[in-house]
DNA sequence: CAGATGTCAGAAATACTGATATGG
DNA sequence: CCCATATCAGTAGTTCTGACATCT
């Protein structure tokens, strides 16, 4: 039936393209990523939080539940299953006991870094593939680009 | 605690900082975008997909809850949901019975031309905010990769 | 028949809100 | 006192999955 994207609207005057709004090409865009981690992720029997997760750890052993959930962009609350089922599967381990503030200070096991391993190698295909027609320049001008739009975002928030 | 943004972690050998991936950045750009459009849709009782659904029913009048799940990028229940609230508000209006196939084309009543117009105002603020520090050429390029990105992933998924 | 659509149902993950307690 | 953290509870919206019927 109707055409959502692409091309000339039927009968709408030409006022206004949502699909040429860079904001709904960014969420597109995002939606896009997100579901192609997904595919690739699934036969790991990881979700993109639990990667998400994984690869902080891996950047910065130690981080609290707080910081991951910053991190992966989850509520602190999923972050805290996210990590149970990680911990439950032996992926990463969490002291009973704080021992400094409140904070439990994550680590990888050694089967989450071997998880890891593998998890990064699939998720790095698909980066690549999204990004197969832009060159390295292109690449970093993208990153920075939507780095200010983070920044932007954030200051007068 | 820990730092998650930014500079230079602790003790991680500088082997792979997930903030300098694309990917990421891309999430949390659309994290902030998502955020913000939430901050000022909701004094309209309005949500992000809410929003949506009003702004291609105005673009594209008749569109049905198929299309304009795959064009707020949610689940067609998840749009049935939204399609209904709008609609009890009086903002939308859907045909009891289908004129054409099984789809019920939707149109914006006056009230949600009225509402649209309010709520596209200040979600443009935030679009504007967002790009504030990116000129007219940066902005058409940042939307031409973005789109470049998800050709390539929807093209070999 | 295949394909798209609308609808319903259940399970799972997530978000939001509020509350409580602990530590710096 | 203020703030960040961890945790628990309840509500709600979302996704995913599967299923079924209708229409082209």
């Amino acid at each position: 039936m109707g055409q959502v994207h692409g091309g000339i609207p039927a009968a709408a005057p030409a006022d206004y393209d949502v699909s040429q709004v860079v904001g709904y090409v960014l969420k597109q865009a995002a939606t896009a990523l997100r579901a192609a981690m997904d595919t690739v992720l699934r036969p790991l029997e990881l979700s993109v939080p639990q990667y998400a997760c994984l690869e902080l750890l891996d950047g910065q052993p130690g981080l609290s539940n707080a910081d991951l959930a910053r991190g992966a962009f989850v509520t602190r609350q999923s972050m805290n299953g996210v990590l149970r089922g990680l911990e439950e599967r032996g992926l990463v381990t969490r002291p009973s006991t704080a021992p400094h503030g409140r904070a439990l200070p994550s680590q990888l096991t050694a089967a989450g870094h071997q998880k890891l391993k593998i998890a990064r190698g699939v998720v790095r295909e698909v980066e690549q593939r999204m990004l197969a027609h832009l060159s390295g320049h292109e690449q970093r001008r993208l990153r920075r680009d939507l780095a200010k739009c983070v920044e932007s975002l954030e200051s007068t928030t």
